[in-house]
DNA sequence: CGCAAAGATGCGGGGCACGCAATTTTCTCG
DNA sequence: CGAGAAAATTGCGTGCCCCGCATCTTTGCG
């Protein structure tokens, strides 16, 4: 049996989904310390003591979609001509992470406002925060990967393909951020290469 | 009364400090999950209670040592000569973090092989990872501030200040990856300059 | 010296993470 | 198809953590 096509992976693979966007659903609406583990296994049509079965705790359940896509990253750059200039490919790549998915089509939300405005609150959860940060770092491993790979430095020895990985990574966190901090006066597409653009630049003054 | 000089406060400064290097050490002689709260509080002479007066969780009690010296750098930043280029002040900024301290010195290690070795599980534990990531972006925000007062950009409305604080951070804590990774062919008063060297340089892909 | 403020402590509760063993579901192969 | 193997789910019990609240002790200040 190929891997991934059984009955029992793509059970696995709905599970964990349900779960993790059961988590972060309850928890936009009520605020972190007002879910218990129970509600999501309760949302996700599963016992409690399976929620802990796919995750070691809520944060790593909420942020499990955030590590997914971050994952993809590596894969897009890998998947870049390789004739194209570093900085070029790795914008690129980065870009394709703020494409919805289907499963956030399939799932309208129901109040874009409330949502941002409980999305904020999660999102200033220090266990949260943390955690989410940590997903950054376990992306790096695999981006790092790519990047060797593509500009022919080794994973093990330089400095440098870690070095960009990180850098890249921490640059979209900053877009984000300065995203929901100031009141979008620009959009993740714009800022973004923005920010990659001045790092390839590196970092200049302004004016 | 001048704040910080009552008996109150450097007895609970002693306090915080005792709690937080008792909790480093015997989290590195034993492992984190073997070092009870209790244990601690009692290495450190003060009840189970009180510890949770001064610290969240564990985790945040072993970070915040790393915390205090990375707050330290936003300092240091305003120290340097405003005629200075900004990523040389950066860059002496960031080194002082790595000259020992007095409470370091005043502490000798007994075994300097048995603690690194310890240090590195330590560190290899996710939950202090994810806290100690999170002590870098709450030092971002310091740094970022300072990085806007010398280049005349604003904390607020400019993505410019926060994007080089969190480069910088994030270069430091590469660096320190990178250092513990390989066995050490190069000191981190060498690998840091490096690191920003080539950041201030765009990330060129190196020949 | 005595009162007010602030810290330390003891107690108790809610919840989380996980090991273990039993049970149910899925897969494989004759 | 059917039986046994493999794997996932579940229930139960445990240890620990984090925190609120009330109380007691220490420090600060007039």
């Amino acid at each position: 049996m190929l891997v991934g096509v059984g009955l029992r992976e793509s059970k696995k693979a709905a599970t964990r989904t349900a779960l993790s966007w059961a988590a972060i659903q309850l928890t936009v609406e009520r605020g972190l310390d007002n879910v218990k583990v129970e509600d999501i296994a309760a949302a996700a049509g599963v016992s409690p003591r399976t929620f802990n079965n796919y995750f070691g705790s809520k944060a790593e359940a909420i942020v499990s979609r955030q590590l997914d896509r971050l994952r993809h990253i590596a894969d897009e750059l890998r998947r870049r001509p390789p004739e194209e200039p570093l900085w070029t490919a790795l914008t690129q790549a980065t870009l394709t992470q703020y494409q919805p998915g289907p499963e956030v089509v399939a799932n309208p939300i129901p109040d874009p406002v409330q949502w941002a405005a409980g999305l904020r609150v999660m999102l200033a959860e220090p266990a949260l925060q943390a955690e989410l940060l940590r997903t950054t770092v376990i992306a790096e491993e695999d981006l790092a990967a790519a990047v060797a790979a593509r500009t022919g430095t080794s994973i093990e020895n330089d400095f440098y393909p870690h070095l960009v990985a990180a850098t890249v990574l921490t640059a979209t966190r900053a877009a984000t951020t300065h995203y929901l901090r100031t009141e979008s006066g620009s959009e993740m597409e714009q800022l973004l290469p923005e920010a990659l653009a001045r790092i390839a630049a590196g970092l200049p003054e302004p004016h």
